[in-house]
DNA sequence: AAGTGGTCTAGACCACCGT
DNA sequence: CGGTGGTCTAGACCACTTC
């Protein structure tokens, strides 16, 4: 034992809610979280070890193992038998979190607005039809977007929805993030798979994002699923290489 | 309950070891997700609940929901309260795993052969110094290689290391993966940070990689921190963007 | 009301690490 | 050797969904 163990802020021990619907692991997660990205608990500083956690804060070690496991997996913790739990060195500082599911992430930054390109109901060809688990021919929501931060065109975006979900506007799509639009409408995605590659500009596209003809754009093309596990989106975008970039954090398992 | 519920394959039923080092709850995980993508579990197939899946077994609920959650995790698995837990409908025959540490990824399809363009000890530059957590000036292993699978120019890999870690010759380099050689001494990684985006090559970049002078390439970068959370690996990697891409799979939480 | 997953408890034994 | 995390058990109560 040295002297820096157990060094814990004292907002961890506040009164936990144990009424409420929040989960004590995510309290304890939550508080944990905190004091690392605020610097109470700097890189390299060790935790108490999962017993006595659990005995100061009146909870059993399969709760307080569970919150801890909730900040490993995001990379900000790392757990050795034999030695104890420490903060990762690092630039734990820095917002690199799971890639998010993008419109969320131009938000705190800066002012971000959406040009509708397009926006009907065409039939499924076949490489959409395939994505989405319905037949070639079957009705689909084709949306064709540009998205904008500051004015200065980022993202074009091209998603297919089955015809289902998509009783939408164009102002809709002027105000919100298509997530977000889903979600008010009691769709929740579960599960994504994304594929991140680059290419060079086709068509339109160098020049509506404003970049050279033929210029380099990072793309990423995405299937969602909801809870059920049915094919919910599928979209095609393409980014400004200059302007974007996928963060990614990965823990060994 | 319909008749398509709880219909297992045999195979899960087998005799558990008790004895081993391998963890129950990754013995059954394991025997699910060949299920799933042996096909012998189709999408959409519903679990038994957790409960009689424990009995059968002769095991806790705990272990058996840990292996469900580790499925759940990978996306192949949807679990829905007061509903059960069923396949995930969609491609999931395909290999879209979570972004690999690459070196293993290419083993698989192709014959991947490796040309060592640079290896020597240098000063870091502010940049690099300040990924590794080291002082500029700082004496660090550069590498310069040129991964190739099926003779054909693949990436092109430029990486850091500090000295300790970095007693290799250029015949290891030809032989194995940074990753690999890294293991075989002792350092393991346990949390990478990494950025993914695109840009033109530069240099001698598009030569080297085959493609048009100043074509897309897609880039990443990369940093590895080992069990402790010190900074063991930094890396700059561009890729031919039609011979290679990311995929990853979300989860919601 | 019945069935499901979500959370939590209070223990237990083991494997690994440092001294 | 003592301390740590890794795994596992046998229950319990709750929230949610469907009937």
């Amino acid at each position: 034992m040295t002297t820096h163990d157990g060094v814990l802020p004292a907002g961890l021990f506040m009164d936990l809610d144990r009424s409420g619907p929040m989960p004590l692991y995510f309290q304890v997660s939550t508080r944990i979280e905190q004091a690392i990205t605020s610097g109470e608990l700097p890189a390299g500083a060790r935790l108490e070890n999962e017993v006595a956690l659990g005995e100061r804060l009146g909870l059993s070690r399969p709760t307080i193992r569970r919150a801890i496991q909730e900040l490993v997996d995001k990379g900000l913790l790392v757990r050795r038998r034999g030695i104890g739990t420490q903060v990762v060195h690092g630039p734990v500082s820095r917002k690199v979190e799971l890639t998010s599911l993008f419109d969320d992430l131009k938000a705190g930054d800066q002012h971000p607005t959406t040009r509708v390109l397009a926006h009907a109901v065409i039939e499924a060809d076949e490489h959409v039809a395939e994505d989405l688990g319905i037949k070639v021919g079957d009705p689909v929501t084709h949306i064709r977007r540009l998205r904008l931060a500051d004015e200065v065109p980022v993202a074009l975006l091209e998603n297919y929805l089955p015809v289902a979900i998509a009783d939408l506007s164009h102002e809709d799509f002027e105000d919100f993030g298509l997530y977000q639009l889903l979600r008010g409408r009691g769709v929740t995605m579960r599960v994504a798979k994304q594929r991140i590659g680059a290419r060079a500009s086709h068509g339109d596209e160098a020049q509506l994002l404003e970049i050279e003809e033929n210029g380099a754009v990072l793309t990423m093309s995405r299937t969602a699923y909801d809870a059920s596990g049915a094919a919910v989106e599928v979209g095609y975008h393409c980014y400004r290489p200059d302007l974007y970039s996928f963060s990614i954090t990965l823990v060994e398992k």
